[in-house]
DNA sequence: CGCGCCTTTGAAGGAGCTCAATTTAGGTGG
DNA sequence: CCACCTAAATTGAGCTCCTTCAAAGGCGCG
């Protein structure tokens, strides 16, 4: 069932006790005020973990559907494809977020996931997960609050790519990325895109040489500093203001 | 708790026996295969029906949330409202649809449900859902079909945002709106808009006028016949061209 | 029957796209 | 370790599709 060119960690004893009770993004993927019990079972729960290199495919559209995914370090995007080749990004995630939810409401992935960066995730078979969230209460809510995340998150996005300016799109986009590595303990004001700015472009409905533009725009206003891939934020106010300030 | 505007169905013991059982629009709320027993515990799970007129609140964002909804009858729109005032229509819900799952991941709704004509729902209160699910196991699985169908319903209006062009938007949403009725027994090829130019363009991402102008063109050109909020759409598989036959 | 809201249509303007050329960075093999 | 090579990013110029602004027409409701 596995990709012959996924590495998998075989489930020795010693990584299945790290599962989650070990695991310093536990906050991230689980509920808090567990029982020790509680813990015990969902780290049964997580099956295996696997490793996957850049540029390597977690799912892909049309794949059967089997477990959903705890993203425990690395970086990917989901993308969808249309029949005549168009594609957009629908989602960049990190560390201690949730991947593969869209399989559930059919027998198969309707979208892909890939690595942006060598990444590692836990495995957790669905069937597993509903089995035990009708045993523990607190990780059933935990679930359906998730899942209503993406949908929210979804709707966030829908209003950016609706309502939405180039310049706006891409100072929400810049800010996000903040506030969730400020929430992983990274620095809010300097990091690295994994994504390139066609990939950039397609989440935000723009083309790349339009989110190259309004990088440089920044820049010139004194909002951030670019270099590539690499961003300093200068002005979090700044950029706030751009949207909220709605320029029409 | 509820609104003085709104009128409430009282829960006699013949509307509780109605709740579910007799509901002829069981098999888009409900799973399959559920024994009497079952449904008769699904039907005790409905609180209470709720009639809302034409332009009436079902809930807005910043209300707390304490249950989800099922459009019996009627027609619904989601939106979410930015600071500085512009607004997204995020989605447009008909019988048998599920409305509030927005509401699960925090305490409050993150969108306003206003109701497009008038309209009965029925009330299903959350911590009631959810301890059902725990014993119900289709019961649970469905549930986490609807939600994961919501995330894939987003995903297709990011790429409608993220990819098409005007034309294509409409021509989509048409052929969404044709399926979906199809689906409750109405005609595939005739009905009436629920919704303005207005909330369409701001469901699609465009002005209302560049909306109607749409609209004129795919008349000109023989592919429907629109009469303000009146369409027959006299060329499906025109329209389904238009998607696929990717103008650039 | 009149008023307001929704819709349609026209004309002009602009934000972002397309096409194209150049620069830069990162990976690879000698 | 350096030179090469390729993918990614930047920047410019012209164009296009959608928006904006404006006015007129139509439908429904009181």
């Amino acid at each position: 069932m596995h990709k012959p060119n996924q590495s998998i960690i075989p489930l020795t004893l010693s990584t299945l006790k790290a599962a989650c009770s070990q695991c310093n993004l536990r906050e991230l993927c689980l509920p808090y005020g567990l029982s020790e019990d509680e813990i015990e079972q969902i780290d049964s729960m997580v099956g295996v973990r696997r490793r996957l290199k850049r540029q390597q495919h977690l799912y892909r559209a049309g794949e059967g559907f089997e477990a959903i995914y705890a993203i425990r370090s690395g970086f990917f995007k989901t993308d969808v494809l249309l029949e005549d080749g168009r594609d957009q990004v629908t989602g960049f995630q990190m560390a201690g977020e949730i991947l593969g939810m869209d399989g559930i409401s059919g027998e198969t992935h309707t979208c892909n996931a890939v690595a942006l960066e060598d990444s590692e995730i836990c495995v957790i078979p669905f069937a597993h997960l509903e089995h035990l969230s009708r045993e523990i209460q607190a990780l059933q809510r935990h679930f359906h609050q998730v899942m209503s995340r993406e949908i929210v998150r979804d709707h966030g996005v829908m209003m950016l790519l609706g309502t939405m300016r180039a310049e706006e799109r891409l100072a929400a986009f810049l800010l996000n990325l903040s506030q969730r590595f400020t929430a992983r303990g990274y620095s809010p004001a300097e990091f690295h895109l994994r994504m390139t700015r066609d990939e950039i472009g397609s989440y935000l409905g723009l083309k790349l040489e339009t989110v190259s533009r309004a990088f440089s725009r920044f820049q010139e206003d004194g909002f951030i500093a670019v270099q590539q891939k690499h961003i300093r934020i200068l002005d979090i106010a700044g950029l706030k203001a751009l949207l909220t300030h709605q320029a029409i």
